[in-house]
DNA sequence: CGCTATTTTGAGATGGCTCAAGCTATGTGG
DNA sequence: CCACATAGCTTGAGCCATCTCAAAATAGCG
């Protein structure tokens, strides 16, 4: 593939991604046209931050390619891991459609493309289309919902099966499939599983440990291959028995 | 002061609560009149259900006058306090105005009175004006931060700075003030306190007793005084040294 | 090949949970 | 108005999941 057609494969891509971007679900004709046509993208290398915890929202981002990590950092200084964005989501977007700032910093945890909107143009945009409007709301809402599923979580699980319940989401949305199982397609260490689980890298590295002399998983280093998807799902449900040798 | 008196000013103090509801902020003249015209009333006795988790929201409900708990059951049968609701706010507000099930049980936490509107009429106002669609928008991120915040306090915070937030929240809300301290002003359990830390009522009871012999609160049946507001918001902002003799 | 970040492992401490038992307001029916 | 029933609360004892801190092992990387 020369480096023309490249250009043109990336150049749709990226149009796939905009228009099946939540935000702009729905939008007809020339308001969708106009979004695909004002977008900028970026390039980001990996540990590089799009943006900080607190920062007032400029802009709009999707990502394009590759993965972001959003941190938050609460006020005793520790940090919690609020959710590892992929391909087609937004970062930082219901805090941009609410004008607030960001609860969290963003940093790339691979390298990444993101695409970009100045936030008048979205502005104008969720201000004009009553079909943009709805999605803002639900853009908010679903943020809403899971953070309420973390609430539950940390009320009322074990870090165990936390830890299974966000490998196994993380693998689901994972494309990297082996012979070997699933693994998760960017780098993510043991410090962050600590950070989405609410536990320490301790204690992470030690259920791992166990799961693999289980052949659950085959963990390394910042690398995670899960090889039993079916029984790291049945943990994340809370049923011990999946644990059960077969 | 005779029924009618009564009456006249119940209706006022109700006009009031309505005008200054979260979603119908800044609405004007006919819209604002309408809201007002369609209301409903409606009265709960203490333990009365409004509405369950689950449920598809039929109407938009604000209280009027009493408090109500908001529970929400986790698949594992834990029961964790979302919110306490009082005057003025709207109770599964945000799940109305997304469309989605209410993620909670409602029931009256003391004896309450509930203000009204079919879901059809809040649709058509949110669809209809900018104002109350921004509102809308407004309510369901206040809800995102609420949760945002309850995930910090439980991957961070110990049991006893959660119950001296949680406790400092709810006198700061409540009215109840007497010469010896400020009261919550419904009645409520050390379960309900357990549900609302994500702990258990043991643990609560055995905060509270600490609490009471360094004079900070007052405990009952039911029932807490805190005669020392400034301490325990020192302690609810993790600084132990309010927890030194004075 | 050595440096450094990451991970593992160990040992010990502990906050908070569980369960059992007893206590005390509050309301109730006799 | 008393005695009893009951719901709510307290207290005790034991336990254990998880944290903390220290140290060693390992794996990439320059």
């Amino acid at each position: 593939m020369n480096a023309m057609t490249e250009a043109v494969r990336k150049n749709n891509d990226i149009d796939a991604v905009i228009r099946d971007a939540p935000l702009f679900q729905g939008l007809q004709g020339r308001e969708i046209d106009s979004v695909v046509a004002v977008a900028t993208i970026r390039s980001l290398r990996r540990g590089e931050v799009l943006f900080q915890q607190g920062a007032h929202p400029a802009e709009l981002y999707v990502v394009a390619e590759g993965w972001v990590k959003m941190t938050h950092v609460t006020q005793n200084g520790d940090q919690i891991a609020l959710r590892f964005v992929q391909r087609g989501e937004h970062v930082g977007g219901a805090a941009l459609v609410r004008g607030v700032p960001f609860p969290a910093t963003a940093m790339a945890a691979s390298d990444a493309i993101i695409i970009a909107w100045k936030s008048a143009f979205i502005f104008d945009l969720v201000g004009s289309s009553r079909t943009a409007a709805r999605n803002a709301l639900e853009l908010v809402g679903d943020r809403a919902d899971e953070f309420l599923s973390r609430i539950q979580e940390l009320a009322s699980d074990s870090v165990e099966v936390r830890l299974a319940r966000h490998l196994a989401e993380l693998v689901r949305r994972s494309a990297r499939k082996t012979d070997r199982g699933v693994g998760v397609e960017f780098p993510i260490s043991r410090q962050d599983l600590a950070e989405l689980c609410g536990t320490t890298l301790f204690t992470v590295s030690r259920i791992l440990t166990r799961w693999r002399d289980l052949g659950l998983v085959d963990p390394g280093r910042q690398r995670i291959v899960v090889r039993d998807v079916a029984r790291l799902a049945g943990l994340a449900n809370d049923r011990p028995q999946a644990l059960d040798a077969r």
